[in-house]
DNA sequence: CTAATAAGTCTTGTAATAAGACTATGTCAA
DNA sequence: TTGACATAGTCTTATTACAAGACTTATTAG
């Protein structure tokens, strides 16, 4: 199969992966939640050929994921912005990091610590149902194909509705 | 930088990357969680070059992904099977699924359909924090390095918590 | 002996990447 | 007005990875 038929493909992870799934996008993604910018700063972090990355901040811009917004005049610079698109990613990148965490991290643990600022602490990140609220391991999913009219408007039932923790059904 | 480096850098996701960074790993394991197991049936689902996904196979058992078991005697024949560490990776996975569903599905909604069993619903994934329960946005996250041994404490003690959701604090 | 099945390996042409030189645009200082 | 500097690229060449498909090995069935 060629790369660009996974565009095409009728599973929302080839689609993903046919913008993410290269060996640069997702370090480059990684620097922009770390607040890199520029260009140069791209290069000098990930010590990334200056071509892919040129290619790649310019297919994410395409995509929605970066946006270039001017930060000087004379000359004209640009910097690379995450979009909301861009930032609905953190789930993929914060998922893959505790991941490494518990698989790769040395003896003296993970090498970065994340705080959720609304509660104060540091933590690890976990998958919960939009409906119920509770962790979800991977044996308790099932995934059939939206093949039908009516598992179809189940399905934007779920994508809709507001997670239980942000609107507790019993106040 | 080379790509066999990723896997000494002091950054999580680099590390993970240096596993699932190429244009097919993660199509594997999607497959995998999907229940395929043998050589030919991941070939024809993923329309992949032999090589190179004799070379990933090899990869994935060889990092503890996946796990070689035999299913037959005369002539001994192989199954690819997730172990646990594979599995773990579920959140990576369905976290890439439902972005693409969210960004890249057309008109007929996502093409795929997630039953979490445990509560009977449909469902999209929510990232949450470990120590709150609550979802967590990108915005809402503070990234520090490491360094001191205090720090180092706070971020086991959020590794080995249990999830508020599994343990309620009043039942 | 021949065909079939499963799981690979090998070969060859094409595409992507790494490293670093080169270009474009404009600032500032001498 | 020349030269050095800064930023953001593009271009060139050698190396590496991938795609497609033929070939190999081991075994059973007919």
């Amino acid at each position: 199969m060629r790369w660009d038929n996974l565009k095409k493909e009728h599973c929302s992870l080839a689609r993903s992966l046919s913008v993410l799934g290269d060996r640069w996008t997702l370090m480059i993604l990684r620097d922009a939640f770390l607040r890199v910018r520029r260009f140069e700063d791209f290069e000098q972090s990930l010590k990334i050929a200056r071509r892919v990355l040129s290619e790649r901040l310019a297919l994410l811009v395409d995509e929605g994921i970066l946006a270039k917004v001017p930060y000087q005049e004379r000359p004209t610079r640009y910097e690379y912005r995450l979009t909301e698109k861009g930032l609905d990613l953190y789930p993929v990148i914060i998922s893959m990091v505790h991941w490494g965490d518990k698989y790769y991290a040395g003896k003296d643990g993970p090498p970065m610590i994340h705080t959720h600022v609304a509660c104060g602490h540091d933590f690890k990140s976990v998958i919960t149902c939009s409906e119920c609220g509770d962790p979800v391991p991977a044996r308790d999913v099932r995934v059939r194909a939206s093949a039908t009219p009516a598992s179809r408007n189940r399905a934007r039932t779920a994508a809709t509705r507001p997670h239980p923790k942000s609107q507790p059904s019993r106040a």
